[in-house]
RNA sequence: GGCCCCAUCGUCCAGCGGUUAGGACGUAGCCCUUUCAAGGCUAAGACUGGAGUUCGAUUCUCCAUGGGGCUACCA
């Protein structure tokens, strides 16, 4: 349990170009736990300044990510609130008339430098191996020079005027004193040539007014820190404290993209992921609670989550180990809940993962509920419900040839255990577990075959697969008569490559 | 190239001057067992390198190396 500290006002703000993926979400989970634990306010804004990026369905899947994962918030767009509104487009005004008041006040000025001018610099500096860099060609223009390009339709924007010599500092939450040198920065844009705001700008406009308290953000903002600071003390105004959390990268160590597979918190929700398991998974990259404590509710990580055990370093996304977390919380969950889980993904179309299209939908419930203690701690994902429970719902099996002999056993010798297991099948009664087992441990015993041996054709011919759930609870469950077609079936195909057909 | 950040098992985390360097995933073996899981036990597996500071460095400092990020009128 951490200190209590004073509630906090943090906020999430995605810009709409792009799924959000894994690092990303991670910062607005850090974020709502934050708030959570100190009574505070989570704010959602989105950040849509690059109107030539926007990308509706990223929008959509940013509040789609959100809702899934939990994470509610207390102001935002579609919510409201004290500051609304909480999109960057709409708040437009503000910007242009802070980036004014700059020009006024001189701490920026225009600029009427064309983009193929700009270009053009670049290019020269990179031949002569120099960094590339903004001259500030445009400290020069005369407001009469500007005048004029206006009038001729040239571009103007507004650059912030960066002093030419010292250094500015920060003390970053979770790096410490990060110090940068200002004749390394070049004087930026913080109002664009279509009046729109730079990032820059706006989000230290939007944070200062919205009372944020902390930011909290990828490890790729730390290089324009100083400029934000430098926004901050043109203003006149305090600069939040910042935290910067370290990236989270796929297998080979870069940047998490698309060829690391699924990057987006929604894509794990539709490959069968619960949603606690992926919060909490999520959680403990790039923070821990500082003992060996790995699987945690909601509240727990609520309760023990503080920004000074965020890690420094970045921290690779590992599926295997979500797998298994979620293994674990599959196997924790009661089996109502389990139920509800797998419902969804059994009863899409046999196309989309689901039980073949032959089964009625709704599926049985009462008969899934029987079914779920055989495979409820076998289940990773939910997905895997459609591929260990369909040979309990489809009306036959198609078991591969060369799947029905177990260990060490010949044509021949399956084949006789196929008939005899048939013929057992047909006569037993009643058609209960335990004295399935029985009889045919005993008819094992009679036709001399190990267990293992004889049970073996029979889980194949049964299922259609060489791993299933216990033998006889499965037979029982599917029941007498499918089971005896089963087998007879498993027994016309072991006969067919027995006698195999002349060409 | 310049600037900034980072560096403990393959991976995620512990460690915050003195430890047999700990746990988890994964891997291997064994046990359990009608298969597969689950469970239990065991094993292999790491402090990037070099200088300092110190009685003593995984831990503090510097350098090197490696990785990452930024270097836009993108965020």
């Amino acid at each position: 349990m951490t200190s209590p500290i004073s509630p906090v006002r943090v906020r999430y703000a995605p810009s709409p170009t792009g799924i959000p993926h894994i690092g990303n979400i991670r910062t607005a989970l850090f974020c709502w736990v934050l708030a959570q634990q100190t009574n505070g306010q989570f704010i959602v804004r989105i950040e849509d300044t690059d109107r030539s990026r926007y990308d509706a369905d990223a929008e959509k899947a940013i509040f789609e990510s959100l809702e899934w994962l939990g994470l509610t918030f207390d102001e935002g767009p579609r919510k409201g609130g004290p500051h609304a509104p909480y999109v960057q487009s709409e708040r437009q005004q503000t910007y242009v008339d802070t980036a004014l008041q700059l020009v006024k006040s001189g701490h920026a000025y225009f600029d009427d430098t064309t983009p193929e001018q700009l270009h053009a610099l670049r290019e020269r500096q990179r031949a002569a191996k120099q960094p590339p860099r903004y001259d500030g060609r445009g400290r020069h223009r005369s407001p009469e020079e500007i005048e004029e390009s206006r009038k001729e339709g040239l571009p103007i924007t507004i650059r912030l005027r960066v002093p030419d010599h010292g250094s500015v500092s920060f003390v970053d939450a979770v790096r410490g004193k990060i110090t940068f040198e200002l004749k390394e920065l070049d004087d930026f844009v913080i109002l664009k040539s279509d009046q729109m705001p730079t990032y820059h700008l706006a989000h230290v406009l939007d944070d200062r007014a919205m009372g944020v308290t902390h930011v909290i953000r990828g490890d790729e903002w730390i290089s324009s820190t100083p400029r934000h600071l430098l926004i901050h003390q043109a203003l006149g105004i305090e600069p939040p404290a910042y935290v910067h959390v370290p990236l989270i990268l796929g297998k080979d160590k870069t940047k998490l993209s698309k060829r690391h597979g699924a990057t987006s918190a929604l894509e794990y929700r539709d490959q069968g992921f619960l949603v606690d398991a992926v919060f909490n998974f999520i959680c403990l990259l790039g923070w821990s609670p500082g003992d060996d404590t790995e699987v945690m509710t909601r509240e727990e990580i609520i309760r023990r989550f503080s920004i000074d055990r965020i890690n420094d370093s970045p921290a690779i996304f590992d599926v295997e180990k979500l797998e298994w977390m979620n293994g674990v919380y599959i196997r924790n969950m009661d089996e109502d809940s389990l139920m509800t889980e797998l419902l969804p993904f059994m009863e899409r179309e046999e196309a989309e993962g689901g039980l073949p299209d032959s089964v009625a939908r709704p599926i049985d419930r009462i008969y899934l509920k029987r079914l779920l203690p055989l495979v409820h701690e076998r289940l990773k994902l939910l997905t895997e419900g459609t591929e260990t429970l369909d040979c309990f719902f489809a009306d036959n099996v198609k078991p591969e040839a060369e799947d029905l002999p177990g260990r060490n056993m010949d044509i021949p010798m399956t084949e006789q255990a196929l008939e005899s297991a048939l013929k057992l099948c047909k006569s037993v009664s009643p058609f209960e577990p335990e004295h399935l087992e029985a009889e045919y441990r005993a008819l094992a015993e009679n036709i001399e075959m190990k267990p293992g041996q004889l049970f073996s054709p029979i889980r194949v011919a049964i299922t259609g697969k060489a791993f299933a759930p216990p033998l006889f609870d499965t037979m029982s469950a599917i029941g007498q008569d499918r089971c005896v077609e089963r087998l007879q079936n498993a027994l016309m195909i072991i006969g067919s490559i027995e006698t195999p057909r002349p060409d």
